[in-house]
DNA sequence: GAATTATAGTTTCATTTGAAACTAATTCAA
DNA sequence: TTGAATTAGTTTCAAATGAAACTATAATTC
């Protein structure tokens, strides 16, 4: 076998999808973090209830990929600052409703442009069919990134 | 002005881009982490020695864009399990130059075809011509990323 | 060449995060 | 029913992370 390819990191794909997210992720959390005091899982939590109210919590972790602790924290402080309300679903008195209280709506509706302009500047580069590629590639790879392969992964190693 | 657009958590770029991140790279880590011991600072620094033996802490925290405390921590873990050696430079006795051990060396190599194999997984679904478009979307994306933007964001919302 | 400033790297401390244990309510099964 | 198993959500504890202070060396300036 020849000489194994020693794996430039700068070349590859998951290293710089990382780094790209990681860019992305502080640059916009530096845009609102400290001047709404607003963490990025409040803000999804935030954004969810935006869309979609009287969600549980279990929904909103459902829906943003979140794991249900970091949604318990982040709807208890977002109570705390009068940001969202919540009651108790009559049907099933585990549940709880999520709603976004007025100062929460307010809040979000701040956001939403800043949020949006972010996005504009990413994509103001692309030309139409770039962003329509772009579409394309990210589901691809977001199905198979999920394809939970860590046994083939493996599996393609060992084989050889 | 219209009813404003509630921002779909599921359409929106930075989030999607975030959520794939974070799928390959807990992924990707699944398949090694535990295994060998190996935490993703650990491995980045790792794969970095490889291809440039006898960089300082500094260069690695350049190369790889962790901050300097990961690096510090990671280098300092890999030296215990004996997987990287340092030498002080004798010109700037400030700096440490690292460079992996043998063991280093070796896990590296069993590490490497996993990590292509992942890699090769994620785009076996693209076309050539795909690969090649995902190669032009990534810089684009990158440098509008790290344009570091915040006041333009900022100005973007505020001025309406 | 002494004092100041800058740089490499580490340590400390406070915050964030995740996993697992836990509480409370519901459903299922006999 | 009532006892076992599930499910919603919270708490706890340990590990990961980041910012700022710190140590040690080097470079700069007077």
């Amino acid at each position: 076998m020849a000489k194994q390819i020693p794996l430039e990191l700068d070349s590859f794909l998951p290293y710089r999808i990382s780094v790209l997210a990681n860019t992305i992720s502080t640059t916009l959390a530096g845009a609102y973090s400290q001047r709404f005091d607003l963490r990025i899982p409040e803000w999804r939590v935030l954004a969810t209830l935006g869309g979609y109210p009287d969600s549980s919590a279990r929904e909103v972790a459902r829906r943003t990929a979140m794991d249900k602790v970091a949604v318990s924290r982040a709807v208890s402080s977002l109570m705390e600052k009068g940001r969202v309300v919540s009651s108790i679903d009559t049907v099933d008195r585990r549940r709880t409703l999520l709603r976004l209280s007025p100062d929460g709506e307010a809040l979000l509706a701040r956001i939403v442009p800043l949020a949006h302009a972010y996005e504009s500047r990413l994509l103001e580069t692309l030309t139409r069919q770039e962003r329509l590629q772009l579409e394309t590639l990210l589901e691809k790879l977001m199905r198979q990134a999920s394809l939970n392969s860590s046994e083939e992964v493996e599996s393609c190693s060992t084989r050889s």
